[in-house]
DNA sequence: ATGCCTATCTGGTATATACCAAGAGTCTGG
DNA sequence: CCAGACTCTTGGTATATACCAGATAGGCAT
């Protein structure tokens, strides 16, 4: 079984990884150095790079290299509170980037919402960073009527915070879906990887307390990058 | 980007997984046959299968060969319906096999759960089927003072639904934990794949109303069979 | 100083080939 | 009829090698 060399590597690897000096750093030497050294072929040793990626102890950028991964970040889907506070609170360094606002129509939002399909929507896609590492690219999609002037404001920040702020919505009915992807073209590119990284999807569906909706959000994780926590008191 | 030869292949099968009648059936023609027929190598051709198992639509049984993949399954992890109960509303046939019953100390059930370390539990082992594949291994560790008698039953249920009958418990407070993983020899070996496949672990730590440590579980799914759905009311 | 270009570094994709080990079915001797 | 051995098929692992394309940094020209 553990017979096959590249896992002896993976072994190997993984107790360097332990050492933040063995590599001089957070950038893992080239693949092909790392063959040489390891007697091997640059085929093999990516089948045991691939394999601490699926644990989540190292991560690739784009044709630029392997680096180790820092702790996955502890998110709570459930809570809402801001990406840049929770990322805070947990000792690491947020970021975040708005890409594009609009407003359309869309499809996915109409129907998770139940309204028709040519029902417009403020849209903001954004990405968000923890320690300049990109993280995370979401899209999320607000009825006008619940928050009017919304695409005026600053989207650096937390947008239930603004909701529940400027218009005094509070965001009672929620419904999470959270699905193991590989990611598009797009969002790979966005996130600085190669297209058909494993990612980690979620969609919230987000309604008032009278029941109107509110928002659909879509949330396009690097996979190994989080942790998600719920807390949950008497659902029974 | 997309001129990668093997993406063109990625493409070429997913239409046809399309069809249900391509292959004749739920199993793909053998690795060799299909870089013949794509005039291709095998080492291409199963990265083109690999994409594709990130996508959830095709999976492999180790060294018996890949087979395309039903929709997932949708599952709550914070309701306490009961496993068969859940697949069965979806159409789909569960099936429970008991691997292993003991009482003994277990350090991180013991962690989660605030007890001593050398705190006994009664521990049950088990693989779940859906549709006859394996999908699903669990351990659950509970409390013996909360469930006395509870390794004298039967355990292809539901054990939420005993927990709450025979004892009278209500499983009031709940975390959960969820972690994009790789299957480990022993996981791997349970549900018939490869060491190392993509695996999704959930982790749950029970507290009954009167804030007594009831249970911990750990759950190793396959990655893509399930999709997790969570309905929340009023959590602000 | 600034902007562009280019050489070079990196990972990404691909071919061709070989052998190993577990699964599955078959054949055979009791 | 059945257990056990054998064989064939399948995916799993590995070597060796080549070329492509994005990222990067250094140097040159403006």
């Amino acid at each position: 079984m553990s017979d096959a060399y590249y896992l002896h590597l993976t072994d190997r690897l993984r107790e360097l990884l332990q050492d933040p000096a063995a590599f001089g750093g957070d950038r893992l030497p080239a693949e092909r150095v790392l063959a040489e050294r390891f007697r091997t072929t640059r085929v093999t040793l990516r089948q045991a790079l691939a394999q601490l990626e699926g644990e989540g102890r190292i991560h690739r950028s784009n044709r630029r290299g392997w680096f180790v991964s820092p702790p996955p970040l502890d998110y709570d889907p459930t809570r809402d509170a801001g990406f840049n506070d929770y990322v805070k609170a947990q000792g690491r360094q947020p970021r975040t980037e708005v890409l594009l606002t609009d407003t359309r129509p869309h499809r996915p939002a109409a129907e998770a919402l139940g309204l028709p399909v040519d029902q417009p929507f403020h849209h903001i896609r954004r990405r968000r960073f923890v320690d300049d590492r990109a993280v995370l690219s979401e899209s999320l999609w607000v009825v006008p009527e619940r928050a009017p002037q919304l695409l005026e404001g600053d989207f650096t920040g937390s947008l239930w915070g603004q909701l529940r702020g400027r218009w005094g919505l509070t965001l009672a009915h929620r419904s999470l879906r959270l699905y193991s992807e590989t990611l598009g073209a797009q969002e790979a590119e966005e996130l600085g990887v190669a297209a058909g990284t494993a990612g980690l999807s979620v969609r919230r569906t987000i309604f008032d307390a009278r029941r109107r909706p509110v928002e659909y959000d879509e949330e396009h994780w690097l996979h190994n990058a989080l942790c998600i926590t719920v807390d949950l008191e008497n659902t029974a």
